[in-house]
DNA sequence: TCTGGGGTCCTTTTGCCC
DNA sequence: TCTGGGGCAAAAGGACCC
């Protein structure tokens, strides 16, 4: 996509937007993860590709956008997009590749103020009130980012300039790709009237469909519906949400770090399992995962909470807090398989597990007392001493018994049993 | 069309205590 | 002893986001 391609200064065709007072800028990665996969496979520019699972259950996560122009998009599944553009290169993602391509990005960002507020691995708001004297306007700020990024990490990105987060957001996707676009404080409620209420943060599916009964269309019918009526119809807080964002009206500011609330691993199996032997396995695989993670970011959690997914999609979670904050595997397993058992599914057809932990806090500051009698199990311990060996030579390296099999070998993934005579299996 | 995996936030329900 | 209700925390579900 060229650079002079697409650059609108302004939500209107008059004179380049006054940036005065637009000091939020939001900055997202065009189709981020493809456009990475790219560095590496220059053969493939200009062509149609996706990256997403390779089985027959996953969704795109990214696609150029020569495969978009076949309404290919991310989130959808990977046999529609199969089938809408059948030429597309398919890529399995490397999620690491991607985390490192962010952190360059980040620090790109970072060089420009310390307020910098990551929302994904591909797109973060920036407060840039303290770097105008030394870096220009938002707008130049913004022009810089992107040449710069693009320069040192060789993939776009566009950048929408605000007075609030939500018109920045709303900006940068309104200008993709490759593009910039300032909406100046004047003209923030003019940008959003015409826009159909699917634009606005927290309207989805569900939220568009109730709008419509309503016979709301764009945020301009919103913002010239009571506020009254929205809660009625969406609930208290939404519907004052709404309201505020029709009118361009968002307190919330740019926040550097927001700590962890819950921390979670979940697996959708190849094939749907019944064998509550290949759950429970799955179940210490995911909290063995998840306990690790606390304790790589010193922090235990109180909650456990199971997810279940059946076969048809219907999705059920139990929790259970514990009486106190932990970090151990073990716990987290022996909880969560409680959870399980509880719901005594008998052989129930199920897609998918996970476990989560919640009520985050940190370890440090996280009381434990030794009840009277009590031993220490020296589960913690034992972890502990894996997550070292696991710095040492590699995830999996150690590994509870449950997950080896006779062999030596890890057993097969998530219940990768033999395809049933359905399971049609692409390749 | 057949739906991943990581999360957050909100609402409703439930159980407990007073 | 029974009942009601306020307040609270936990549990559960659902919508949403990237």
């Amino acid at each position: 996509m060229s650079r002079s391609q697409l650059r609108p200064v302004g939500p209107s065709a008059g004179p380049p937007g006054d940036d005065t007072g637009c000091t939020v800028l939001h900055v997202d990665m065009d189709a981020f993860y493809a456009s990475v996969e790219l560095l590496a496979r220059p053969e493939l520019r200009g062509k149609p590709m996706i990256v997403g699972g390779s089985g027959n259950r996953g969704v795109v996560l990214s696609a150029t956008y020569e495969a978009r122009a076949y309404g290919v998009h991310s989130a959808m599944p990977m046999m529609r997009a199969r089938r809408l553009c059948p030429e597309a290169v398919v890529i399995s993602p490397t999620p690491g590749v991607y985390a490192e391509a962010s952190a360059n990005v980040m620090e790109v960002f970072r060089s420009v103020t310390p307020l910098v507020e990551p929302i994904s691995l591909d797109e973060a708001f920036l407060d840039v009130r303290g770097a105008a004297r030394r870096l220009g306007s938002p707008r130049q700020i913004g022009e810089w980012i992107r040449a710069t990024v693009e320069d040192e990490q060789g993939i776009t990105c566009s950048v929408g300039v605000a007075t609030t987060k939500f018109v920045a957001k709303l900006a940068s996707a309104r200008c993709k790709p490759d593009g910039l676009l300032v909406v100046p404080a004047e003209q923030v409620v003019a940008f959003l009237h015409p826009l159909p209420v699917g634009a606005l943060w927290g309207v989805g599916e569900k939220t568009e469909e109730v709008l419509r009964r309503l016979g709301l269309h764009t945020v301009g019918d919103i913002a010239n519906t009571p506020v009254s009526t929205l809660r009625r119809a969406l609930g208290s807080a939404a519907g004052s949400h709404l309201s505020a964002l029709a009118w361009g009206r968002d307190e919330r500011v740019v926040v550097p770090h927001e700590p962890d609330k819950s921390i979670g691993a979940e697996e959708t199996f190849p094939v749907d399992v019944d064998d509550p032997v290949v759950v429970t396995r799955e179940l210490l695989r995911l909290s063995e995962r998840t306990a690790a993670r606390l304790r790589a970011s010193g922090q235990v959690g109180r909650t456990v909470s199971i997810k279940i997914r059946f076969a048809d999609f219907t999705t059920i979670t139990r929790s259970r807090t514990l009486p106190e904050a932990t970090d151990v595997g073990r716990t987290v397993y022996e909880t969560a398989v409680a959870l399980y058992e509880a719901l005594g599914l008998e052989r129930a057809r199920l897609r998918l597990v996970g476990v989560r932990v919640e009520g985050i806090a940190d370890a440090a500051g996280a009381p434990h007392q030794l009840q009277l009698g009590e031993k220490a199990s020296g589960w913690r311990e034992a972890e502990q001493a894996v997550d070292k060996a696991s710095r040492r030579f590699g995830t999996g390296a150690v590994r509870p018994a449950a997950l080896v099999e006779p062999g030596g070998e890890a057993p097969p993934a998530p219940s990768a049993r033999p395809p049933s005579s359905r399971g049609k299996r692409d390749r």
